[in-house]
DNA sequence: GTCTATAAGATGATAGAC
DNA sequence: GTCTATCATCTTATAGAC
């Protein structure tokens, strides 16, 4: 059995939990391979450098997250008479399943430093690597909303953005209730986020 | 004439657009007190520590901001039967004027840091001076919108908040084009946000 | 692959002269 | 109020033994 993989996974896992805790900053590779139980060289050792482990943190879930949304909007299409709400559906639903995992919230909160570092090169990295689902949905979005203007559809998109975000992002003052279960509560907020994006999307 | 508030002043300017850079760790002490062009003692002695200096650049902003959301609410609520679109205006405009002035996007990054940082007592400062106005906003939202339970009133004005603060942030895809000035971008936003909230706030 | 030891440098805070 | 000098501590990265 070779060591390397489970070191790396181990290295990966404290790393999501040290960078949402501490911003990539800072989370130091002191703390970072104390926690994690390896030695302080392991990460040059297996990454290279710390900016290409921040990398694969991100690497290990948005590669799974934007497949799912990708193959969802293609169920989607292929259905043919695709509603609204499933083309949003597609988008949404994969994106909320992450962020209610176990250590998916967790991973939000990474996100979300990224996203307030208006780090240049790391926005650059998430543009490359994912932009083409957000153009994928935009066309979807378009086909079934053809009365708007491109203009207007952009606006409106970039307000759904906005209400998804702060859904995932646990930000909000909306608390899961003890009596309600994660399942639950997690399809009672993808429902109220796709209603609310219906009634903006769709308003004359 | 006074130096000290003169040096209070270029500090604090000086933290605003370097904690937006570089974020609250990662703006050194040393890289704040050369941009200032004050000694590298000043801060410690004009605010204390750098979190004291971190309050003050909150401060500065949201006691502003915050005056005057709750000043235009009180001018909805006096006008009598005031509109939700009336509402939802003093709510947006005074957020979204200061996150269009020269400097006010500089402070959106330092807010969205906040945000990001997860940090408690930051987000405790921001609850226990700034939380009365949410409250104030909710209780007249409820007032106008009296079909919708309480329940189904606070995860609709939760996803407004959050297209609200993405608009704020600058993160969207929707940039001014050159033919359009900044005040009439600014308004198109408003606009834009206002009917959207509404027709998210007000569907069956 | 993993370890220790250490290089080389930055950081927040403060003491004390002016 | 402002300055310099410095303390104690932290950081990333690497060299070299095992």
């Amino acid at each position: 059995m070779n060591r390397s993989s489970s070191t790396k996974e181990r290295i990966l896992g404290a790393a999501e939990v040290l960078f949402a805790q501490r911003g990539f900053d800072g989370a130091s590779l002191r703390q970072l391979t104390t926690a994690a139980g390896v030695n302080l060289a392991a990460v040059n050792y297996h990454f290279g450098s710390k900016e290409k482990l921040v990398e694969q943190v991100f690497r290990r879930r948005l590669d799974a997250l934007n497949a799912q949304r990708l193959a969802a909007l293609a169920k989607v299409r292929e259905a043919g008479n695709g509603r609204l709400e499933d083309a949003l559906d597609a988008f949404i639903r994969p994106a909320l399943e992450l962020s209610h995992e176990d250590s998916g919230s967790l991973f939000m909160r990474v996100l979300a430093r990224a996203f307030a570092e208006h780090d240049d090169s790391l926005r650059q990295f998430l543009s490359e690597n994912y932009g083409h689902v957000m153009r994928q949905f935009t066309a979807e979005f378009a086909r079934l909303l053809p009365h708007l203007t491109k203009e207007e559809l952009y606006w409106r998109i970039d307000l759904v953005t906005g209400a998804l975000t702060h859904a995932m992002s646990g930000f909000g003052m909306i608390q899961r209730k003890q009596d309600v279960s994660e399942g639950a509560h997690r399809e009672q907020t993808i429902q109220h986020l796709i209603r609310f994006a219906v009634a903006g999307l769709t308003h004359p």
